[in-house]
RNA sequence: GGGUCGGUGCCCGAGUGGUUAAUGGGGGCGGACUGUAAAUCCGCUGGCUCUGCCUACGUUGGUUCAAAUCCAACCCGGCCCA
C-alpha cells in the first residue's frame, strides 16, 4: 500500500502520471516525496511558461497556486520562462499556426510576468514566493536552446515519429482539416520535453492540455538517462461565460491586474455550473463551508479570489460597491479615477468617450449614447452633440458606461 | 516542380460589374427583464471631436463612366500527383 499524498497536493487535480500505489519512488510521487524528505532533497517542480501574452489571468493562476503550495512545502519551484520556444509558438489547442514574437517582444512579456508573479514584493502578498532561499529557480530556455548544434536537433528529432507527433490532438485535428502545419511546430514538444531534461526536474506541472509535452519530458529525460519526471495536471479554468475555457483571445478572462471592483464584479456572476471549480482551484476554503444557495455561493467565490490578490479590506469594499451599483447608486468610494488633463476642450461627449479608453473608438462611442448605455452623475446622455467647454464642468462627476464601467473624472 | 481549388469585415460565410461599409449566422457591446448571470426580446457592431470626410473584400498594377466582382503578375494556403 502506498502513503497518501498531502490534501493540498491533491486539491483539484485532474491527472498524476505515474500513478502507481507503491512506495517506489519511481512510480509513486508518494514514495518520491517521502524519499525527498529522507533525503533532506526538496524536489524539482518545473513549470513552463509562455511568454506570449503580457497578462497573467486566472487561469493561469491555477497553476502557480499549484506551484506556490510546492514552495511553501519546502521544494524547489523551477520556472522556466519559454522565451525561446516563445519564437515558436506552442501548437497546445491551436487550431492555426502561431505568430512568432521576437526576442524583444518576448523578454518584454516575460518581465510583466515575473512582476505579475511578484517579484519583489514579500511572499505574502505575491503569488510566488520570490524571496525564501532555494524555493525558486527562474531560468530562461535560450539558456540550453540557443546552443544546439545540428546533430544535437536530429538526436532530438530522432525520439519521436511523424505519427507520435500526429497522435497528439491538436495536430491530428489540423492535419485532418486541412490547416496547415509548419515543420517547425513538431520541434515544440521536443523542445519543452528538453527542458526537463536541462532543469532534472522531478515532477512537471501543467494543464490538462499539456499531457503530450510533459510525457514527452519524460521520453527525453529516459533518453537521457535521468530518471523521469512525474505530470501533475491540473484542469483547464472554464471561463466567465463557463462554457469555453478562460483565454484573453476569448475575452472571458479575469486579469490578476484588475481592480478588486472589477475583480469582484466579474466574479459574482460566473455561472452556477463553474462555480464549484473555481471554488476548488482558486481558492483553500473547505468544501465543508461553502454556502448552499448558488448566489452565495458566487458572493464566497468572489469575496474569497478578490481577496486573494488585494486583500480582504479591499475585496470587502468591492463587495458592497458591487451591490450598491447594481442597485443603482453611486456610492462607490473605489470608482477608478481618470484624469481630465490630456483631453483638449471643448469636448463632445463621445470624444471624452474614446478618449479616457471606455469605448473602442469615438464611432462606438457615439452608438454608445445612441443606444442609452451612457451615463454621467447617473443622468443617461443622449444628445450626440453634447459638447463640454471646460474641464470644470465635468470635474467630480461620473461617467457610466453600460452597468459595470465607471469612471470618476478629475483634472 | 506539375495540376487544381481558394484567399471577403472580430470569426464563419454570402455576394461574382452598377445606389448603400457589403445579405446571413456566431461572437461582442448596449437596453429591457432577473437572485447577479443564463434564457428571451429589442438595438448596435470599419475609422474620424461626424449634418460631412476617410479607409476597406490577399498584394500590386490594368480594363471600365463604374470593380469585392473582369484581366495580369506576385504573395499565401488546401487537395491530388511527383
Amino acid at each position: 500500500m502506498g502513503q497518501a499524498l498531502p490534501p493540498w497536493l491533491e486539491r483539484g487535480l485532474a491527472d498524476l502520471f505515474p500513478a502507481g500505489e507503491s512506495a517506489d519512488p519511481d512510480q509513486s510521487l508518494a514514495g518520491r516525496l517521502q524519499q525527498a524528505a529522507g533525503a533532506e532533497r526538496p524536489l524539482r517542480i518545473k513549470l513552463g511558461i509562455d511568454p506570449t501574452g503580457s497578462d497573467i489571468h486566472l487561469g493561469h493562476s491555477i497553476l502557480f497556486r499549484k506551484l506556490r503550495a510546492f514552495q511553501d512545502a519546502g521544494h524547489t519551484a523551477v520556472l522556466i520562462i519559454g522565451d525561446f520556444t516563445a519564437r515558436i509558438g506552442d501548437p497546445s489547442g491551436k487550431s492555426a499556426t502561431r505568430v512568432q514574437l521576437s526576442a524583444a517582444e518576448v523578454e518584454a512579456n516575460a518581465d510583466t510576468y515575473l512582476t505579475q508573479l511578484g517579484l519583489g514584493q514579500p511572499p505574502e502578498r505575491a503569488l510566488l514566493d520570490f524571496t525564501t532561499p532555494g524555493r525558486l529557480e527562474v531560468r530562461r530556455n535560450s539558456e540550453w536552446l540557443a546552443g544546439l548544434d545540428l546533430p544535437q536537433v536530429i538526436e532530438l528529432l530522432a525520439t519521436s515519429t511523424v505519427g507520435q507527433m500526429l497522435a497528439k490532438e491538436e495536430f491530428a485535428n489540423r492535419y485532418g482539416s486541412g490547416t496547415p502545419i509548419s515543420l517547425h511546430e513538431f520541434l515544440y514538444p521536443l523542445l519543452q520535453g528538453y527542458d526537463s531534461v536541462a532543469v532534472a526536474s522531478d515532477l512537471e506541472l501543467g494543464g490538462t492540455d499539456q499531457k503530450f509535452n510533459v510525457a514527452m519530458g519524460r521520453d527525453l529525460q529516459r533518453h537521457f538517462g535521468q530518471r523521469p519526471q512525474f505530470g501533475l495536471l491540473l484542469p483547464i479554468l472554464p471561463g466567465l461565460d463557463g462554457v469555453q475555457k478562460m483565454s484573453k483571445s476569448l475575452g472571458n478572462t479575469v486579469g490578476l491586474n484588475e481592480g478588486p471592483l472589477a475583480m469582484y464584479s466579474k466574479l459574482e456572476k460566473v455561472p452556477d455550473a463553474v462555480a464549484d471549480h473555481y471554488l476548488t482551484l482558486l481558492t483553500d476554503l473547505d468544501p465543508a463551508h461553502w454556502p448552499s444557495s448558488p448566489r452565495e455561493r458566487q458572493k464566497t467565490l468572489a469575496l474569497a479570489i478578490t481577496a486573494s490578490r488585494h486583500g480582504l479590506e479591499a475585496a470587502s469594499a468591492a463587495q458592497a460597491d458591487a451591490a450598491n451599483l447594481v442597485a443603482g447608486e453611486m456610492k462607490a468610494q473605489t470608482v477608478p479615477e481618470a484624469s481630465l488633463a490630456a483631453i483638449p476642450f471643448p469636448a463632445k461627449a463621445f470624444h471624452l468617450l474614446s478618449s479616457l479608453g471606455l469605448c473602442a473608438s469615438s464611432s462606438e462611442a457615439r452608438r454608445q449614447i445612441q443606444g442609452g448605455g451612457v451615463r454621467l452623475d447617473g443622468e443617461k446622455l443622449t444628445d450626440l452633440t453634447l459638447e463640454f467647454s471646460a474641464a470644470s464642468e465635468l470635474e467630480g462627476k461620473v461617467l457610466q458606461l453600460g452597468k459595470k464601467t465607471f469612471v470618476r473624472l478629475v483634472p
